[in-house]
DNA sequence: AGCCTAAGGTCTGAGTTCATACCAATTTAA
DNA sequence: TTAAATTGGTATGAACTCAGACCTTAGGCT
């Protein structure tokens, strides 16, 4: 048995050991968290020993990537007691660039992200319905509902949106799961970059938000992960459409 | 709006860019995946050059932990053509050790590994009955089944396990999906070693598998999920409960 | 036998990353 | 006004990683 056996599993399971160069998977991880809106424009981040600290990298590492992000406009930075690096960048308006142009494995994995998406935002909804939500939890949520709905520009909407997403992994206290929607999130800003998004469709957005809301603060997993698999369902073919 | 966010998100998106060494990486990754029976015993390892070009790491580097795993009695290596690297390690089987000694971190670990799987693993099963299977495909799923079932020994029957979790991760076709079970079944490999598993339990968990199958072999997401569901959370109250 | 080939084994110089100091600027508070 | 504290800026040497070339071993073929 053990000598026959077929090779099909391992092609599958071994994977990139990780994305080279510490200072890339900063630039990409803060940018990333900047451009989703965890840190708005005009808040500062942490000082950069504490975000060292927190990335698991050298402050010789973290500060070329602050200079690269510094460099490409997204944040400034400050010397002396009360400074710090503040953000300054100004949520982008998905363009109507053509959704051509994407080279086949980009796309390839943005269909790949669609597919991970609807398995685990809707498995951290319903684990975020599972727990007893704490006052201050419940309200986290109604906020960033709220402010998705009270979004006024195409932009901050985007940035509201990722915001309440990753709002609700973080309901969920699974630190897998959170990094899953995060990584998602990330991958499905980038494509809403370079796809244009209809009025319409965030109307409808909102309504399967409030939807998943109401089911997590009821406390019923199952409503809150079918709502989600049903948004996360509209937004994937949505996209499909758009990108041929 | 921007000033006044609140700061739970960025302590929950923020991660560590990496978890250590690409050489530590390596051999976790080549270790896990020989524990797990994705390589058995007797069976030989890809080339090094081919090793290191999969893994996105310096052939010096894979080559530093291919010396390690040597080492560590995993692996042995021939020289010379025909030569190669070839597994050692026999299947451990799951010892009576006390479940006490975990540290709490990693138990805390363990906890979150269990919530993610029962995201990730029915999701995976869902996809997977979802695609129309080549022959190829569904005969090595019947396969790997067959394999668990027939394992007479409880080591080889944990490894035929965890392959048999892998199969149907790679029938889901998302590379995403099996990175996500990958991870998660070496964690849960882990905890198995470290917790005597009773024979009912097994018997019990192979009539699961056999319905998981017939769902994804009939085309039918939603039963193969809830199968599947039923299965990871049977193996996870059974685990919390050993574990306190 | 003698060559070819597919593997592992070795070496080297350049580029990254790290940890740890120490310096400079600026705000806050005594 | 002065001292302390907080924050970014700079420097250095060690360790890790990389890419590529080259050497050695051992099977298979002519």
């Amino acid at each position: 048995m053990t000598a026959s056996r077929a090779q099909h599993l391992p092609e599958a399971v071994l994977r990139p050991v990780r994305g080279h160069h510490a200072f890339e998977a900063c630039v990409e991880q803060l940018g990333t968290a900047i451009r989703l809106g965890v840190y708005p424009l005009g808040s500062t981040l942490p000082p950069e020993r504490e975000l060292a600290l927190r990335l698991h990298v050298s402050r010789a590492t973290l500060r070329e990537a602050m200079a690269a992000l510094r460099e490409a406009g997204l944040v400034q930075t400050r010397r002396g007691r009360g400074g710090g690096t503040v953000v300054t960048l100004k949520p982008r308006t998905p363009s109507g660039r053509a959704a051509a142009r994407v080279p086949q494995a980009k796309r390839a994995d943005w269909l790949d992200a669609l597919e991970y998406r609807r398995v685990v935002e809707p498995g951290a909804a319903a684990l975020a319905a599972q727990l007893e939500l704490t006052a201050v939890r419940r309200e986290r949520l109604e906020q960033a509902h709220a402010e998705v709905a009270g979004a006024d520009k195409a932009a901050s909407h985007r940035q509201a949106d990722s915001r309440f997403h990753l709002t609700i992994a973080a309901l969920s206290e699974s630190p897998r799961l959170i990094e899953a929607v995060t990584s998602v999130q990330g991958t499905l800003h980038e494509m809403l970059l370079a796809i244009p998004v209809l009025e319409p469709n965030i109307a409808h957005s909102d309504r399967q938000h409030a939807t998943v809301v109401r089911a997590i603060l009821a406390g019923s997993p199952d409503r809150a992960r079918r709502a989600m698999e049903h948004h996360c369902d509209d937004t994937a073919a949505l996209l499909r459409g758009l990108l041929g």
